[in-house]
DNA sequence: AATCAATCCAACCGCCAGGGA
DNA sequence: GTCCCTGGCGGTTGGATTGAT
């Protein structure tokens, strides 16, 4: 037996939304809110499927969305939580405010990940191209790093309209990234927001992520903690002070003690 | 002006995890 | 403990738009 269609496909509509459809949508949902998505089409009035409202609302019509282009803080940002977390788009989004797992998506796929070939970094593991080319072991590999950040750090780089080059991921306080050699491994993330943020309601209750949590707690990303194994300290003594930072515990690499 | 190529992005698809029965 | 349903996520697709020739 096959998994059952989240829908009844043979009646829905696919493919562009129309104004029409986009009003239906925007109207149940704020007479109802968002609520049970396989139920709502038939309530709306609409031929579609649940799904296809769902992302519909989230990505496009939902009032808090941000529109227009994604400023340098945010590529900068998106380029650090992505070698935090790789691919995961909703957690990535759930520290852009305003901003979409899609659009994100998107943006990483058509602009950053060119952005950073142009840096000579690979997008995928935030490392320099080269010096994966040339190391075998992961020990040769992270000494390459160094040797070769060493270099970019004393060689100008301009490729990118003066941005900078591989150097420009070391943040100035010293957080820990793959790109330099200090092992700090608390490194806290947040966007750059200037003002302390006034205790801000909270962004709407919504089940959309588990990212919409985190606006709310600090969201641990120890590895350890991450697969369940073990609570870190941070996390044991809930000592994640603000809501909108990230506090990242890199794992050791083999070989490697605390000191 | 016409054609082709490149790029963008909204939408779809399939899979997975969580929760309830 | 198992099954099923639902929501959510990441990858991919394809139409629309823009730029180059």
């Amino acid at each position: 037996m096959g998994r059952s269609p989240c829908c009844e496909k043979a009646h829905t509509n696919k493919g562009a939304w129309t104004k029409e459809e986009d009003q239906k949508l925007i109207a149940y949902i704020k007479v109802h809110g968002e609520g049970c998505w396989r139920s709502l089409p038939k309530a709306a009035g609409l031929l579609r499927c649940g799904k296809s409202c769902r992302l519909r609302w989230i990505n496009y019509l939902r009032p808090d969305l941000k529109r227009g282009n994604f400023t340098e803080e945010e590529d900068e940002l998106i380029i650090k939580l992505h070698g935090l977390l790789g691919n995961k788009w909703s957690l990535i989004a759930g520290r852009l405010p305003g901003r979409t797992d899609n659009e994100i998506k998107n943006y990483w796929n058509t602009h950053i990940k060119r952005k950073l070939l142009s840096r000579g970094i690979d997008p995928q593991t935030h490392r320099p191209i080269a010096a994966a080319a040339f190391a075998s072991t992961p020990a040769q590999q992270d000494h390459n790093i160094v040797t070769l950040a060493a270099k970019s750090s004393t060689t100008t780089t301009d490729d990118t309209g003066g941005d900078g080059g591989v150097g420009r991921m070391s943040s100035p306080d010293g957080a820990a990234s793959h790109y330099d050699i200090d092992l700090n491994l608390d490194l806290s993330i947040s966007l750059p927001c200037h003002s302390p943020r006034p205790p801000s309601p909270p962004p709407p209750p919504s089940k959309h992520s588990a990212a919409s949590s985190s606006h709310r707690e600090g969201v641990c990303l120890s590895l350890s903690c991450h697969l369940g194994l073990q609570s870190c300290e941070a996390c044991r003594r809930q000592i994640i002070p603000n809501p909108y930072v990230f506090r990242y515990i890199r794992p050791l690499e083999e070989g490697q003690h605390i000191n």
